[in-house]
DNA sequence: ACAAAACAGTGAACCGGTTAACTTTTTGGT
DNA sequence: ACCAAAAAGTTAACCGGTTCACTGTTTTGT
């Protein structure tokens, strides 16, 4: 493998010159900038990322931080990650894949041994001690999702709350009062301070006090049988229910299975909309659900695209950025008929 | 961030004696080797990764390499990734995420600026490109997938096989004899040269000629509606069908509730059995579906640790393992009845 | 026409480790 | 005791780039 020194050589510079002319980092004169690239051309040089790496103290690695002990960590998960590598690719920068529980000393270690210029944080909590670390290690990073403090602080997150009130406006409109809502299990969505739940929770609560309703929160596994099995559950505490919003994707197939043998069937008897979900799996579901989509790949993009920013110009704002859901519309919900 | 000369300065030692004490290269007596630890203890002293790298010729770093137009990438594929990044981890690498287009120009890209070590290529064709030009350069690689040739190439591979024999004698031993066969889309399975595909065709195929039944080859795009939308074409082609083989996890709720719709419910009527696919998103038809799970943790595991053991020990044999799936039954499968 | 400023290019230190070759000290056999 | 061999350490070159301070040359303004 050809080093800086053979091109050098060959173009008859020094050592400075070709990395001036490869970076252009200082002018150099059109000819010379010429014989310097043919020479790169002549002996297919690639610059080595490692030794630019120890000399501009710029490793161009970036690592995306996400648990083991996931929830959520599904369908869009998948997406979610793709974009972030494509996103870093296409600015030249790498994507590193770091699993872990959380914790901040599981932060020391990824960013101790100067491998990583930043981190994508994944999967936030509204008090996360990593985040705390990470601010005191002085380490580029960028969230997605929000810690409940966000001064100076860069994070991509979505949007749940401006689906939720949507999803709520539109059941409101087709008449429905009694509208229950299905969270997954991780962490009591009574207490959990996972923050798209905390959020999601608040915001529906409020709502069904602005309308006189009584709130009807459930919660069950992230699996389809799980789902069928809550449903007897949710017909027994909320019998008169028309309207379901779910935050679970992966039990809505079984949720939407079990109403219809419990003679409720979707959307005549009951509506149901999912909030933060991808179509893939929601549209298991028979009949299909509409579905607030969990915009995966752009989260993925702008949470890397604004991480890179930042590094390459570090008084940069940080960024504030909620991306909506985006609505696909199946017809799964309905007029609400009260129950004979 | 204290460095190796200062560690040494404080212990009374040789920048060299320190690298031999932390690397256990050559032998350090004891006493010093005390000093060393403590020097670094109290430092709080980091290997620079980079450096290490630099002088070294070893990064560390191995890139996991994925298309982008994925198919099957779905949820097992995730799984795969968390469990070949925590390999990695465990091992003391790291794990870069590559996706990219298919094609040899992509391999060298992702090598020539000596960042990685080696490489995992997922979603192997017969014959791949990459694999030719991966030899060429000579960098160490494992393949999950097989090609066609496999002389000293090391590789980890799901026992679709295996999955598609075990459960065709399973159909078999209930008397089924009108057995279909169902793939996704990608690459018609007439001719696809994707290996999963095409090895499974094959064995299912000799199968029914073994057994003098005709068989049924069908596909449709990974998605439940497209397997709804595929029953019809089934039932038309195949009218005594009284069984199906599943290669498209998600298709197959689809595939479920159409057969339920045009009165052929499962199991009773249509017995059906998923190869390859996870349970979390098969787990969404109603009922559930036994399946073949595809070992996607096992195959991440395996794959990064038989690539990182040959980059520590370059002649060690490659690897050649076929990995089972596992036989996950919720009896979606009943004696054949033939129709009235 | 001449000093000042702008422009091209070079040399060498440096990033933070690894490792081969060498020196010094210790051990052991006779 | 004495010499050879083993053990423990050290020195310095090297990995492949970046970048600062500096030199020599050309351009510009007046």
């Amino acid at each position: 493998m050809a080093t800086m020194r053979d091109v050098a050589k060959l173009a008859g510079v020094s050592l400075a010159t070709v990395s001036f002319a490869i970076n252009n980092t200082k002018p150099v004169a059109p000819a010379t900038l010429e014989r310097v690239r043919e020479a790169m051309d002549t002996l297919d040089y690639r610059p080595n990322a490692i030794a630019r790496a120890l000399a501009s103290k710029r490793t161009r690695i970036i690592a995306l931080l996400f648990p083991m002990e996931d929830h959520s960590l599904s369908g869009t998960a998948l997406k979610f990650f793709t974009a972030a590598a494509e996103a870093a690719s296409e600015l030249g920068y790498n994507l590193i894949l770091w699993p872990g529980d959380n914790g901040a000393e599981h932060i020391d270690r990824v960013v101790s041994n100067g491998l990583i210029d930043g981190v994508i944080l994944m999967e936030v909590h509204l008090d996360d001690e990593r985040v705390v670390r990470l601010r005191e290690l002085g380490v580029p990073f960028t969230l997605i999702g929000r810690t409940r403090e966000l001064s100076g602080i860069s994070y991509v997150d979505v949007n749940f709350e401006g689906a939720v009130i949507d999803a709520l406006a539109r059941f409101e409109a087709l008449g429905h009062r009694s509208i229950g809502i299905v969270f997954d299990d991780d962490g009591d969505p009574g207490t959990s301070d996972y923050g798209p739940v905390a959020r999601t929770r608040d915001t529906y609560l409020e709502r069904m006090r602005a309308i006189g309703a009584t709130p009807g929160i459930f919660s069950c596994a992230e699996s389809s049988s799980a789902g069928r099995a809550l449903v007897p559950r949710i017909l027994a505490e909320m019998p008169d229910v028309t309207a379901l919003l779910l935050i679970n994707e992966h039990a809505s197939p079984g949720i939407v299975s079990a109403l219809a043998a419990h003679g409720r069937p979707v959307p005549e008897a009951v509506s149901v909309l999912v909030v933060g979900a991808s179509v893939d799996i929601v549209s298991a579901a028979d009949p299909e659900l509409t579905v607030y989509e969990s915009p995966s790949r752009e989260l993925g993009r702008r949470g890397v695209r604004d991480l890179i920013q930042r590094l390459e110009n570090p008084n940069l704002e940080p960024a504030a950025a909620l991306v909506d859901c985006r609505y696909v519309d199946v017809n799964s919900i309905a007029p609400a008929r009260p129950r004979a």
